[in-house]
DNA sequence: TCTGGGGTCCTAGGACCC
DNA sequence: TCTGGGGTCCTAGGACCC
């Protein structure tokens, strides 16, 4: 029979910053989104304060008074955290799914052990090695595993290991009976409203849908949900990394942006972002859209435009890319609009070495600036982002658009100004 | 005053072709 | 005057995920 073990990182930013800050134990701690704007990571003592996730920090910051600690978000550590963690989790089978930054799937069908004992010795593993605890569940589909996870982590009786496959037919439809329908992974809001209005408002009946019903009435992927719920894998284990069909980068900004040459600092240091995302792929992109707009939160009158320009040819040069949004911006930019959030997308991303040596000759000029560009690559990778730039983005980014970030903490692992120092 | 960012997949509908 | 039907491709938008 199939297994599959789900294994995730308890509030992973919070369990981040407590790893190099012990002192954070126990106390209600959140993480907050860009500009400091919303809760994206709360701890349990957080949760019992009774924040919601993507809480608004002005409206909950009075909480201080009563220990609340919120951070601002520091990517680059969570990102060099969860490599650490990936690692260590992937020597438990032969292969690996890394779903997101804070979540993987492992194939541990065949193993002949107790797998709740071994959830417990990966649990246990994790935790010495990177200081992060987590929940493993374990079940015969993706989907089940996900349910697993989501019972050992609500549940306290499963001690953080939830394995379904152990679980007798009865016992397994009460678990799923105690699940609401929209617990399972990929049913989201609107689509558990419409079920509950057919009567279907746990796990349980929805995996007594009928999925051709399901697939007729709703969508191909909630027929598949049910089969996974029924215990049959329609949902396919992928353990290489795919390389991304869009790319985006796009921020909003910390202050209002009104003028044309802010914006245009701002969407090309977000094209610089996204062609460097691109180029780490060995990819090439010939479609770049440009997208800005007001607040959305703001009365009065709102604008919001986009548009998207192809390249003569297919390319994840960072100039001609910048070159091509900011023609984009001039089409859409209007004056008079304070702009609270702006991006780029790259669009029909492929594979750079098939286009070069398919589809267009390489030209001289071209290969100049491939040079040029993994040379830019190289610098910055050595001496720190942002070393070695094009002047489009601006000198002073932080003094004009970019986000406010008054709460973060230190590059303790990715920045050589900002290690942990342990005094004797 | 202050409400994230980055993805994937599916579907419906229009354009176009035979 | 009569004014089909099926297929493909593309795009925008919706729903979902973390």
């Amino acid at each position: 029979m199939t297994a599959f073990a789900l294994i995730d990182g308890n509030c992973f930013y919070c369990s981040c910053e407590r790893v190099f800050n012990p002192s954070l134990k126990g106390k209600p701690l959140i993480v907050l989104s860009n500009n400091d704007g919303c809760a994206i990571s709360r701890t349990d003592e957080a949760k019992a304060m009774g924040i919601a996730m993507g809480a608004p920090w002005f409206q909950i910051k009075h909480l201080e008074s009563r220990g609340l600690v919120g951070l601002s978000a520091n990517f680059p550590l969570y990102g060099d955290m969860s490599e650490r963690m990936m690692r260590i989790i992937g020597r438990f089978a032969p292969v690996q799914e890394v779903y997101s930054i804070d979540e993987c799937f492992l194939d541990l069908s065949g193993m002949t052990q107790d797998l709740t004992q071994y959830g417990q010795q990966i649990r246990h593993q994790v935790f010495r090695d990177s200081g992060i605890p987590t929940c493993v569940g374990i079940g015969p589909t993706k989907t089940l595993a996900k349910l697993a996870n989501h019972m050992a982590k609500k549940q306290k009786q499963w001690n953080g290991v939830c394995d379904l496959t152990a679980l007798t037919r009865q016992d397994l439809a009460q678990a799923m009976h105690s699940i609401k329908v929209t617990e399972v992974w990929g049913v989201g809001k609107k689509i558990s409203r419409q079920l509950n209005e057919l009567g279907i408002v746990t796990a349980l009946d929805l995996a007594r849908l009928n999925p051709e019903t399901a697939r007729r009435k709703f969508s191909i992927l909630l027929g598949k949900t049910i089969q996974e719920l029924r215990g049959t894998p329609r949902i396919a284990f992928e353990t290489d990394m795919e390389p991304k069909k869009q790319i985006i980068s796009s921020r909003s900004f910390g202050f209002p942006v009104t003028g044309m040459s802010q914006l245009a600092e701002a969407i090309s240091a977000f094209t610089t972002i996204a062609c460097r995302k691109l180029r780490q792929q060995g990819s090439m992109a010939s479609g770049i859209s440009v997208f800005i707009r007001t607040s959305l939160f703001r009365p009065g009158r709102q604008y919001s435009a986009s548009h998207l320009v192809y390249l003569n040819s297919p390319s994840s040069d960072t100039i001609a890319h910048t070159k091509a949004a900011l023609s984009a911006l001039q089409k859409i930019f209007r004056p008079g609009f304070n702009y609270a959030k702006a991006g780029v997308m790259l669009f029909d991303i492929e594979d750079s070495l098939i286009i070069q040596q398919a589809l267009f000759p390489v030209e001289p000029e071209h290969e100049k600036r491939e040079k040029l560009m993994s040379m830019l690559d190289a610098i910055n990778r050595q001496f720190g982002k942002d070393t070695l730039k094009i002047a489009a983005t601006g000198l002073h980014p932080n003094d004009n658009w970019f986000m406010r970030q008054e709460r973060k903490t230190q590059g303790y692992t990715t920045n050589w100004n900002e290690l942990m120092v342990v005094r004797a």
